[in-house]
DNA sequence: TTATTAATTGCAACCGATTGCAGAAACTTT
DNA sequence: AAAGTTTCTGCAATCGGTTGCAATTAATAA
């Protein structure tokens, strides 16, 4: 293990003082062209290589994001962190990654290290059973950027990414009613969370606007795990009549769903229209292809970093903005396209 | 933003010096006990916290592992992901992820970017591209552990983890033969990535042991992206006699192949059998159901993790364990189940 | 030629925790 | 009671850059 080079060693080989190297090294304009030249030089001759943490010591600045995500292993969310990770990398910053694995509890032990660890900012997608945000009080009262995806906490004026999941569902379930169906079920997620409470209202406001009254036991609560679209369809083939759409809030619980409906013999989208909400990879691979609602994983991910750092730049303040929508659209496929005689019949 | 309290602040309010502070905040057995009581509950009460920049630049030690990862948003990698994470996070080890986009030119700058942040270890899975591992230099003239996981390079003996992909191709080529099939193709992916070769490997020898010539014309390297599964397919469907049987070397090329083959009319497994690679989730969603490989992604990012570790603490020795081999079982559903009509025709 | 101004460079303090070594205090042992 | 131990504490240097301010030199203006 040979030791370190360090500025002082450079400086001792050229002649001059650390204070210009460490200038020259990070380009200030107050350096002699020349001089930085070769302080470059011999840098690179030397195998110079800059210690982060005698300068972020100093510079009180740690070049580091950090993302608290519910589960790394999501179609979903590794999208979105692919997205961060590009935009991250680019700007120079690291990701520091921890998950809660949806437990709030560790969602809070996590915040704590983030905070110790002296992230510049953070990126947050809230646990499941996360019930409020007392664990992030230090960031606030710190000024640390705190920048909420996704799942987002809704009683404070916290800056969040979001799509208008309200607008989705909306869109989903008049999608739904347009093909003509009449009783449409809702399988919903924990409805104390942000998306699922949208869409949910999402759903309640399309069916309003087209004067359908809307019926507490075609809603659905789960935990939207493939086992919650089986049990869901066990309810759904006992009722009667029976529901002829059903408007999942999200693609895995929703294709285990189709599994389920097509193993009890029902047509999908004849006897029942199925529309999900996402639009995973795996919409295109189960029979019929799942209508979805495109999810821009990437780009949130993309859009968090990059507003992060603009806040972090000084670019953009964190209490102006405060909430940013991105765009979203239903992708219609088989499994909500009744052929138009099933459409007739229903009419 | 009020300023940071240091432990010159508590050893100011505690009428003691600044050492006795940090050596009673780490536990040092040198500091008596009531005193530590007094540290640690000032600390508390006066909220500070440790400072890792001023630690770290004296420890010469980050806590922080590295990871670079082809792609983080594929059902493996994320996996991967997860397991590190929480083995990390358990272990007080903090995680710094970077994708190489599949591109050795990113790879290496995301080498020498971990190298700059002085992570403990690093975790690698090689890009795409990747011809060699000259920019890990520094990490071995260093003696920063330095290990491998799934993509491995070969030349080198470095420290890798793995599963017998021989074996588990050898495993699923034998099942296909057990299932009459005689003519088998073998989708592979790139032949200079260990994991596509050892595969390409075990189906060869699978194939001997049967005292079956491989044929080149039945080995169709692609990238396995869903679109070159389709252009296999194309291939195969004009060939004469026509297969009877794919091995695939990832699930997603995989299931675009069954997709692709129900489409030109061939009846999966009867026709032609399929086999894939990873026992991603779609496995059970494709009909008809994937058989596949299992390929504990999570599983080996916690092991990859705990070695690091154990490395890092002088535990184990770089040097001493070299491979570290996971196991991994051929998962059999539908889409290789020949019914026993069609297993007799062929027969 | 002298006064100004601009361009460079360096001094020295600082960021906050860690640690080898020495010293003080309390306790044992002859 | 003197000497030897053990237990605790603190001094001061160190890790490697960064930065306000002053100083030196070169360039330009008067």
């Amino acid at each position: 293990m040979e030791k370190e080079i360090t500025i002082y060693d450079i400086a001792r080989e050229l002649s001059i003082s650390p204070t210009t190297v460490s200038r020259g090294l990070n380009n200030h304009p107050a350096v002699n062209k020349s001089t930085k030249q070769k302080i470059f030089d011999a840098a690179a001759q030397m195998g110079y290589r800059s210690n982060a943490f005698a300068s972020n010591l100093r510079k009180k600045r740690t070049n580091t994001i950090g993302v608290i995500v519910p589960l790394l292993n999501s179609n979903f969310q590794s999208s979105v962190m692919a997205g961060m990770e590009k935009v991250a990398n680019e700007a120079g910053y690291n990701l520091i990654i921890s998950q809660s694995l949806e437990n709030a509890q560790k969602e809070i032990a996590n915040a704590r290290t983030m905070f110790e660890s002296r992230v510049d900012g953070l990126l947050v997608s809230v646990a499941y059973d996360t019930e409020n945000i007392d664990h992030f009080e230090p960031f606030f009262s710190k000024g640390i950027p705190l920048l909420f995806y996704d799942r987002v906490p809704e009683h404070k004026q916290c800056t969040s990414i979001v799509i208008n999941n309200i607008q989705a569902a909306h869109k989903a379930t008049t999608h739904l009613l347009e093909q003509g169906c009449q009783r449409i079920i809702h399988i919903s997620g924990n409805h104390r969370i942000n998306v699922y409470k949208d869409r949910l209202k999402g759903y309640k406001y399309a069916l309003m606007d087209h004067n359908i009254a809307s019926r507490e036991d075609y809603i659905i609560e789960t935990d939207l795990s493939e086992k919650a679209g089986e049990e869901a369809v066990q309810k759904i083939l006992e009722m009667d009549p029976r529901p002829d759409g059903i408007f999942v809030a999200n693609d895995n619980c929703a294709v285990s769903c189709i599994k389920a409906l097509k193993q009890a013999g029902i047509a999908i989208p004849d006897d029942i229209a199925v529309v999900g909400f996402n639009n995973d990879p795996i919409t295109r691979i189960i029979e019929p292809n799942l209508t979805s609602v495109n999810y821009p994983g990437y780009e949130m991910g993309e859009v968090a970093v990059r507003s992060l750092i603009n806040y972090l730049d000084g670019v953009s303040d964190v209490s102006i903005t405060n909430t940013i929508t991105l765009n979203s659209e239903l992708v219609v496929r088989e499994s909500s396209q009744k052929k138009e005689k099933a459409k007739a019949r229903l009419a």
